[in-house]
DNA sequence: ATGAAAGCGCTAACAG
DNA sequence: CTGTTAGCGCTTTCAT
């Protein structure tokens, strides 16, 4: 008498209704040029007509390997990553994985959370926004032993696969643009200041202390950015730096709620103020005037990293490396 | 001699450390109030020295539960998910649960896949979005047992909870208000057509058809939303009709870039043409001038999913629930 | 080409 | 409060 009984159609119950055991219907399903052609039919029909769903629990708890692969995201309302997780699903699905995507919040403790979660899954790798992690997600990743990506940023001490773009020179690169056109009185503006958004700040600031300029009006919160945000935050500088002739701003939403705000205001940009975002979002090029930022090739990053896990994935062994995918400033219209 | 080791460290090696069985350790880390309190602390230390995560794999197919969900999204760039993702979460993981996510790109196809591939990772309950679904997912869902929520759209037939709003009721007040207003020419936008837009366009059909009115201004696409669309399609719809007054954008961002082009183009919103979209994203209170739009209770919705799931999920049984949520009509700047 | 036996790591049920 | 036994559903190994 079996303890519990999950009501759920088993392999056994294939193998009952056709007659053979269970491990031929096992390796009928998987692997069907081991199995005699019409015995295969006979077996595919049975799990059709039964409604089987295989348990893939009880597959991977045998096996060791769960195909599947754990993709953490800081934030779901964040446009950059649906073009990265794009190109990570295609690739992977074709490899026959599964893409497990889990939130983050941009809170190094809930990565900890996650990490700690995706690996009691079996996940058979992980893919992880940033570089930095706590002490103990890095010890969770380290004796896990799978294949592990860390993205956007670049690091010079990977633990395994490291794909992005160096965050502060293109701050730098953007701020130059600012020089460039004869903008001096330049602002930053940054909202959630994740790491990303700490190195970008590190670059601007580099780059105005080296042309001798001034990095007072610097302007950032920990609420999370929106367009509202933007608009709000803008305000608020040019009321506390009135000279104000330009505004880094961290990331597009950012940008375009300053440019909606100075629209309501009649500001003339880039004439009375310039502007920048970054990431390159398809708002950029919306807006009138359309707003310079700085594009990171986010559909390359996808690629790359499918490509890469993919080679681990398949026995490659681990040698840490830092695949740097650059960016693009782009000046439009806003400065 | 073990068949494969998988090097992994087990409650095995916890209890052979300690000197007790395994599952004393098991309980001790699950239910410590059943193990007396120095062996708890025993037992606690060595699973932390040794790097101890549990194999949820292992637990799943012993227990029959994963506490798991399963939350499904058309796609990863759409805000509108966002809110309903954190009410869920919230609720969910307060009860115990880990959220996952998958996304379907807008394809019946792909949900059915990702339906088939959740239920065998052994899920405890499935959030969908929307109430329609391939005649094989409605089977797989059906026969699974397990707790089911639609959302976003209501249903006369839902398969367990249904939390959403009357998508087509909507457009019709929202086609209202721009009929009190005194436009007449109204025209529709809508890209990516699902289902939930296809109810929007039948709402605003149906209204313009009781005010006697021409449905003939009305522009779709397969493509994906955009703010660069919605400026493309409006340049078209004025274009092919030179007397259009108004336009029903089926969300915001086409709502926002048809602004973008009306402001290159120097035509007043709203007094050469009303614009209105849908959702009632932060966008919408950015722009200059506002959007009209309809306003959705996102964060309501995804609470009340995880209050009516937990009661599920502890035991309650099924009965076929409908919910609606609501929404309101928001007219702001530009109508 | 098919099968038998063993076991992945854990928890349920029942005993003591 | 702790242990014994059995088994979740599958795959691996080895045999035929």
């Amino acid at each position: 008498m079996p303890r519990r009984s999950s009501g759920r159609v088993t392999l056994q119950h294939i193998a009952d209704s056709v007659g053979v055991t269970k491990i031929t219907v096992s390796r009928a399903l998987r692997e069907p040029h081991l199995v005699s052609e019409d015995l295969r039919l006979r077996i595919e029909e049975a799990a059709a007509a039964l409604g089987y769903i295989p348990n893939r629990q009880a597959g991977a708890l045998a096996s060791g390997r769960s195909q599947s692969v754990a993709l953490l995201i800081p934030s779901l309302s964040n446009a950059v990553f649906s073009e990265i997780q794009r190109g990570i699903e295609e690739g992977l699905s074709a490899a026959g994985y599964q893409v497990l995507i889990g939130h983050t919040g941009y809170s190094l403790l809930e990565e900890e959370r996650l990490i700690d979660t995706y690996l009691s899954y079996g996940v058979d790798a992980m893919i992880l926004p940033g570089t930095r992690h706590t002490d103990q997600a890095r010890r969770l990743l380290t004796r896990s032993g799978i294949p592990l990506v860390e993205t956007l940023e670049l690091t010079d001490t990977p633990l395994d696969i490291n794909v992005g773009l160096d965050q502060s020179a293109a701050a730098v690169a953007l701020t130059e643009a600012f020089l460039e056109r004869g903008y001096r009185r330049i602002g930053f503006m940054g909202a959630r200041l994740d790491h990303r958004a700490q190195l970008r700040l590190a670059g601007w600031k580099r780059r105005m202390k080296q042309a001798g300029l001034s990095c007072e009006r610097c302007l950032t919160t920990p609420r999370p950015s929106s367009y509202r945000l933007g608009g709000d935050m803008l305000a608020s500088m040019l009321e506390r730096w009135a000279d104000l002739d330009g505004v880094f701003c961290n990331n597009d939403d950012l940008a375009a709620g300053a440019l909606f705000e100075c629209q309501r205001r009649h500001l003339d940009v880039p004439g009375q103020l310039g502007l920048a975002g970054f990431n390159g979002l398809d708002i950029t090029e919306a807006t009138t005037p359309t707003l310079a930022t700085v594009v990171t090739p986010r559909r390359r990053i996808g690629d790359l990293i499918a490509r890469k896990l993919q080679a681990r994935l398949q026995g490659a062994p681990l040698v840490p490396c830092r695949e740097d995918v650059g960016f693009e400033v782009v000046c439009r219209g806003s400065l």
